[in-house]
DNA sequence: AGACATTTGATGCACACGCATGTACCGTCC
DNA sequence: GGACGGTACATGCGTGTGCATCAAATGTCT
């Protein structure tokens, strides 16, 4: 029984430390770069997976974003010169997304602002 | 330095932990009771200050909802019947939200649900 | 009392999202 | 080879959100 007002309590805890560090990223990372949130962890994890281009699928399955959502982000980073698709031989279904070198570049700039907000929001944490 | 990347770890695992709980919470909340997170979440606030009427602000302040969202998820809850709102005599510009019998009744149904999915989501963190 | 700043909640607007569906392609089985 | 089920990504649609703004009411200062 005493479980169940845990469990509650930890959910809380946890809601509300995500959205505090959710909603700050979201701000700064957009005021100082531009970016959503989502579009930054595109390029987080395209940079993870940069060894080679990688598939929308693999991207996706890194991250908590739903397909639809995730196709149009790669779209909106894109048109604004992020990242680069291109067709799969193999399978041409599939799609390649690839890093440019101003994604790198954005991305690494947005980096530092990413560390600098989980250092403010993330660190009373024992 | 290495405290960087320590925090990163801890910003995905917080990310991912809570998409997993948030986006289960929302579909099953939806599809048994026709709620809303948010909706859910409302509902809960008022039943914790339930003692009496409570001004939007009180609401808001217990929330991570900004005070349009919260306006527009208490309008919703009024219509289906769940929530009341009504004038505040001491300050006109304040609104006054009340849980319904209808509204106490249906949040004790979600709130099932609602523990069900927690349990499975949140179980296994040591 | 009158003018002005502040607060409270509602609303117009743009946007990112999930779901369902569409289109193109692959693989299999007859 | 042709038909058919499954997969990969794009897209139409409805919805919830935050930001900026608005109207009404309150508070303040002279």
């Amino acid at each position: 029984m005493k479980a169940e007002a845990d469990l509650i309590v930890r959910w809380r805890e946890l809601a509300t430390c995500y959205n505090a560090v959710a909603c700050a990223l979201e701000r700064a990372l957009q005021d100082a770069h531009g970016l959503t949130m989502s579009e930054y962890e595109t390029l987080d994890r395209l940079v993870d997976l940069n060894s080679k281009k990688c598939r929308m699928q693999e991207v996706a399955a890194a991250m908590y974003l739903s397909q639809s959502a995730l196709s149009r982000t790669v779209a909106r980073l894109e048109k604004q010169g992020y990242v680069q698709r291109a067709l799969c031989q193999n399978d041409r279904r599939g799609i390649f997304v690839e890093l440019t070198d101003a994604g790198r570049r954005h991305h690494a700039e947005a980096r530092e602002t990413h560390l600098k907000i989980l250092a403010e929001h993330l660190t009373p944490n024992p």
